[in-house]
DNA sequence: CTATAAGCGAGACGGTACGTCCCGTCTTAGA
DNA sequence: TCTAAGACGGGACGTACCGTCTCGCTTATAG
């Protein structure tokens, strides 16, 4: 998508380089330290030694700091694979999150984000908008493939997919009681690929309300 | 544990029942009115006219209450069912907790005592214990029926079996973007019992590390 | 003025005493050290050791904070002097005031009040009622007594001798170009009341407004 | 002091004069519409469209620019005036600041300057020098030319003689219970002028020190 | 006719204080 | 001894201005 104006040529002193990277210093840094909910914007301008009106000009919420954090620490996640088969663009997406997810800070920034979308409704979209939407995007795009090469039914309920995909991963992100590791994120594909399979007798489609 | 000695007598004013029903009406309320991340301590004293000193002393935490709460309102959820053939008692299972998530209310409240958890690690332990831990219980009890009568192979992994049935579902409590309804808690019982069924090549135990 | 109803009967822990003395030390050492425009509540919550909360509670200015100090500090100044003469009661009256503002403190607060009452209007009924109207009052009686003894004359413009009276020690107080002491005070006294001494040609009341 | 160079030729663009224009007409607008103490240097320059650095190089305070807008609307006041008789002397210059002061921005102004001069006691230095001490001047010359004639006697105090004339003006100014006008004005003048011409028993000078 | 220099708008920046909200603890008096 | 009330120290919130800075553009004189 170019832009066709040429700019609008940005007036006033430009923004500091050096601010952006204190601040992401200083939130890795305190992630680490206290943890997501132990993370204060306070704390952040103090720790950058920034001052609090920069730190909200930039990053309005704590949340939308460490979704910036984790998409620039886990960019491959969102590029869309094709391998011609639908087996392995499955296991290069979802082992692909595992591994982002494997890092115990970009772990503990995803599963501070699933909490404060909850608690905070006002940084629901853009977390929504942000993370969840883009993984939704790629996956689409997969199973659309898969579909066009017939590896996959075409009234299957990408949302039911997406669910049983995700849903595990994301239940051992925020219970945190066996490693969310990558044969774990192996066996999940498996799992919902051979259940893709052997249709009959499974209804992928959702059901018609019965009378 | 049964109380041998005739029981301590205690001294002083006795507890007052109308404190506990104060509070979960002003739980109740707040919930419903702002949301989880709204409802504050302050507030739910102030609403249910009650000392936020005795407010702490019965409830220390604001996920302590609403775990009652959440309990109160969703028994059957930890009861093991036994029908004799475990589709029948995992049906049972899943469309409970299903059904009990689908009344607004409930929702709130477990979607925020996740969050919480994650974002207050103090509450974490005792969230685990009294919620996904009495799930895990049923769940293991049903499995073991199960694998008695054969239905199901002795080397399961029911770690896995249960991220595999849950996680969607908590995924789509959190994410929100398809109903939590009773049909799709069907589907996912559906598909996870499907794949047990066709074993052959799957793998349900840990596989060991390779070397 | 009796209170007929008992008394409410306050509840909850009692206001602490320490609380007032802390804040009012320091207060004190604020002002001495960095003037009153350079007190700041957070300051003088930092200084008394006492949390931003419970300084507003009981203060919600600066100008109520020091405004009670200035009275403590000078409580004889509200009260009404009778020595059956209107020179001793006007000399007592005025050189009362001009000794409580030659204490450096008094003086910078009572300057700082002045000033803060002009910059937020929202602080000037509290300072008009709380400190000029009752000076006015005591005005007021000093010379209805003065009447009634036949020392001055029954038309004369209360508010216009006022104005004589306290305008050269405020503008004193204010522009500091000379000392504020008891010559001075009682110069102006003997200056005013020589006015009124040579009365005519002098025109003490509101001329009518002429056609 | 004379710049006996022809004058340093300066380069670089000149000032602009729609600066001064803006900032003044800004001044004025907001003066009126939020009061002295709700104007503020950013709001200034927001209104006038003008850059915060090129406000600052002119007007490194707020008491500094609306100083100039005083001296600029009330030139007159500073003009000694020389009518050859003392009370007519007086009269001009002070029925002359009480119209300065009648108009509503710039009692505002004034009353500000004032304010602040006790606040931010940076300030008080060119309050006192640009504005204080011009009248200053003015009254000295008149009292000087009056003593010359034989109006007044030698031994007069001109301070406390200032400070009966202008502090009940800027009491009014600052106390705001009666109207500061020009009877208001007249009538101070007679009242000290009646002072000086029944001298005995009155004493103008500072007494001595009685041992 | 170009080079230089200052004026200028815009606005980012580190900072300080604002006044509010809630936390969890405490101290009362009354039940 | 529990309760309601509420004061308390503390700390974070998000906002408003402060006064300084860094830009690129404009407008003049000087060479």
């Amino acid at each position: 998508m170019k832009e066709s104006v040429p700019s609008p040529r940005p007036r006033g002193r430009p923004r500091s380089a050096s601010v952006r990277v204190a601040v992401h210093a200083a939130a890795r840094r305190l992630l680490r330290e206290k943890g997501y909910g132990g993370v204060t914007m306070e704390g952040l301008a103090r720790t950058a030694g920034v001052g609090k009106p920069t730190l909200y000009r930039w990053w309005p919420t704590k949340a939308a700091l460490y979704l910036e954090l984790y998409r620039e620490g886990a960019p491959g996640v969102f590029q869309v694979p094709d391998h011609g088969r639908l087996a392995d663009d499955l296991d290069q997406l979802v082992r692909g999150v595992a591994a982002a997810l494997s890092e115990p800070l970009q772990r503990e920034a995803m599963a501070g984000m699933f909490a404060e979308a909850q608690l905070h409704p006002e940084t629901f979209p853009e977390f929504q908008a942000g993370l969840l939407g883009m993984r939704r995007q790629v996956l689409l795009r997969i199973l659309a493939r898969a579909q066009a090469r017939g590896e996959l039914p075409g009234d299957l309920d990408p949302l039911l997919f997406g669910d049983l995909l995700f849903g595990p991963l994301i239940y051992r992100l925020l219970v945190r009681h066996a490693p969310l590791d990558d044969d774990f994120a192996r066996r999940v594909v498996e799992q919902v690929l051979q259940q893709s399979r052997t249709r009959p007798p499974w209804r992928w489609v959702r059901r018609a309300p019965t009378p």
